[in-house]
DNA sequence: TGCCAAAATTAGATCGAAATAATAAACCTT
DNA sequence: AAGGTTTATTATTTCGATCTAATTTTGGCA
């Protein structure tokens, strides 16, 4: 179907050969005689030959293509997981599908359609909220391997690879609680997707290490946002025991909240502390830098890519999980190092 | 090649009709009875049946695929326009390979070459830095229309979708010249790129019209992201004739100039004015709020899948160009609605 | 030179859907 | 009921590469 009308066909009869040791050569067959191997691909260069994948694969079991499901590619943090899983299947010889799905289900389902009707060899899936459970069993049903990455559907039985939001979270809160803070909030994020229930989770692990009540007032849902970030402020230095320091859900909860305080004359990192998640590239470099717990989003795509080329080569592989690291790294924003470095 | 094993001949004797008459009913011809055309589409829904869209595609012209090739996915900016395109074409039926090419053109040229394999329709593409003029001639030559978008390579063939650099710079500098300003500097980006060229171009322009002579010590090249903003502020206000203004090549310099700016103890916004470039979501939501050139990213890739779609239809489709409006959008950042609004 | 084994090449069937040309069935009309 | 139209369905070829089994060529050796 590429215009270009080159086929094998036009290969052998230029070279005087058969359609059969063209495909053999320009696969690289140890069957054809080096001399004639590179005759053929002579020939093919100079007729400006394209090999047609798509008729390929219609006698291969499977093609090279593996698609990537993304929930929000405006997110820097989902574009970085979908560009490590696109590094890794580029060098293994794959071409990804990437597809946006802007948080739809029903967007998914489609697009999750398409890519099977194209043959993919596996999908990596950074899941939409409101994901149904069975919703990958199609695929896997069809022995298509399926990875989510970041987001685990509940009861699905794809496989997995995510970073330990619960023990980041709670390192966080330990870090917040060992600089003496003892109200600490945790804001952003809705109860429907696993990331916000691990991290909430994590948050009150902290809290409970420290000995510290929950306080159901301490928690803001909303938006995973600058806005809501800067929203919540207001709430968090009212009343008679007023919080001392935020863990937002993400780091554009973070830092808006970073902004809000500034409206309201508090400076962070100096007179509240807030710590964020994910450590996108922005955290570094925002004034005052903020502290953040990094979850690698490359690397996990990285290692989601990994494992979608393994199951790729097995029959009917069997799920697997792979939890990364969620590191805290510390810098202005909370204080510790407060306006260290600042004016250097 | 779907694992599922399930063809249109397996339906057909499932329901006693012939595969020409399954293959007709599926793609909703007339020539078919409703009632056999719902018997058709039972039995496939029963069976599990899967569209093999690689065998369709080797009998019809093109494929439904369109490829969508970006120098940096997890620059927002690109990653906005990545998504545009792939709307629309989601909606026109199409699934989009997004393929991130790291500013390489050597991994560039082979993604390329792997959507031609895969019969790609069309090509949008945001080129790298440094593609040959001739990079996509291949492509053309062969009726396969290629977008440049953003980003233009002097010298193609292909067509163009771009917003108007030029003019947008020179807005920015009419208004910082209408508040006052008379040492503005520009800084961000190499000469490498269309863009940079065509912004320096409208800055030069600005001055020009302003009737203030363009000075070359107030125009800094480097990487054009926020650590270089901050590094220009030294040299910014150095001198015995210091800049009190500064046009950023991008939003990520201008904002780093707002940081750095704060380090050296002076308030953007207030005691020297900061434009940025692009409208990124981070603008509007920085503090001070930045003054900026909106390009509105997803409606060029909107556009630029629009342009591709028109040209998918004709056979050797003539060049194109669009020039989208660039739009100054009045923040904060430059003094002009100096913090009003900030405490609401 | 003749014969056999190894190496090199090729014929031909195959993958799944599309589309054209051919056939069959249904429906009118007189 | 025969003949002429529509309307439905089907047989068959085609797309381009793969791959096995079959065939041809080559080289070695007596």
């Amino acid at each position: 179907m590429p215009r270009s009308g080159v086929t094998m066909l036009n290969i052998a009869q230029e070279a005087g050969l058969s359609r059969a040791t063209v495909s053999l050569a320009l696969q690289g067959s140890g069957l054809i005689r080096a001399e004639t191997r590179r005759r053929v691909v002579e020939t093919a260069q100079a007729l400006g030959y394209i090999y047609n994948r798509s008729a390929a694969s219609l006698r291969k079991a499977r093609a090279d293509v593996v698609g990537i499901v993304i929930n929000d590619l405006t997110n820097p943090f989902f574009a970085e997981l979908a560009v490590g899983c696109e590094r890794v299947l580029q060098s293994a010889g794959f071409i990804s599908f990437i597809a946006n799905t802007a948080e739809n289900p029903v967007r998914q389902a489609e697009v999750i359609r398409r890519m099977q009707e194209h043959g993919v060899a596996g999908i990596i899936v950074c899941a939409t909220r409101g994901t149904a459970e069975d919703a990958f069993d199609d695929l896997i049903g069809q022995g298509i391997p399926v990875v989510q990455a970041m987001r685990r559907i509940a009861g699905s039985r794809a496989s997995l690879v995510i970073p330990d939001n619960r023990a980041g979270a709670a390192s966080a809160v330990a870090h917040l609680v060992s600089l003496g803070h003892r109200r600490i909030a945790f804001a952003g994020g809705f109860g429907e997707t696993s990331v916000h229930l691990d991290r909430v989770a994590g948050y009150r692990d902290g809290l409970e290490q420290a000995g510290l009540p929950f306080d159901p007032e301490l928690v803001f849902r909303g938006p995973p946002n600058r806005d809501f970030g800067a929203a919540c402020v207001g709430s968090l230095l009212r009343g008679d025991d007023p919080a001392t320091a935020l863990l937002g859900f993400n780091d554009a909860v973070a830092l808006g909240a970073c902004n809000g305080l500034r409206r309201f004359g508090k400076e962070p990192g100096r007179e509240f502390a807030v710590v964020g998640f994910d450590d996108v590239s922005e955290a570094a470099q925002a004034v005052p830098a903020l502290t953040t717990v990094a979850v690698d989003p490359q690397g996990l795509g990285e290692r989601a890519a990994q494992l979608i080329l393994r199951q790729a080569g097995e029959d009917h592989p069997a799920s697997q999980e792979y939890i990364g690291v969620a590191r805290l790294i510390i810098r202005e924003s909370c204080g510790a190092r407060a306006w260290e470095g600042l004016l250097s």
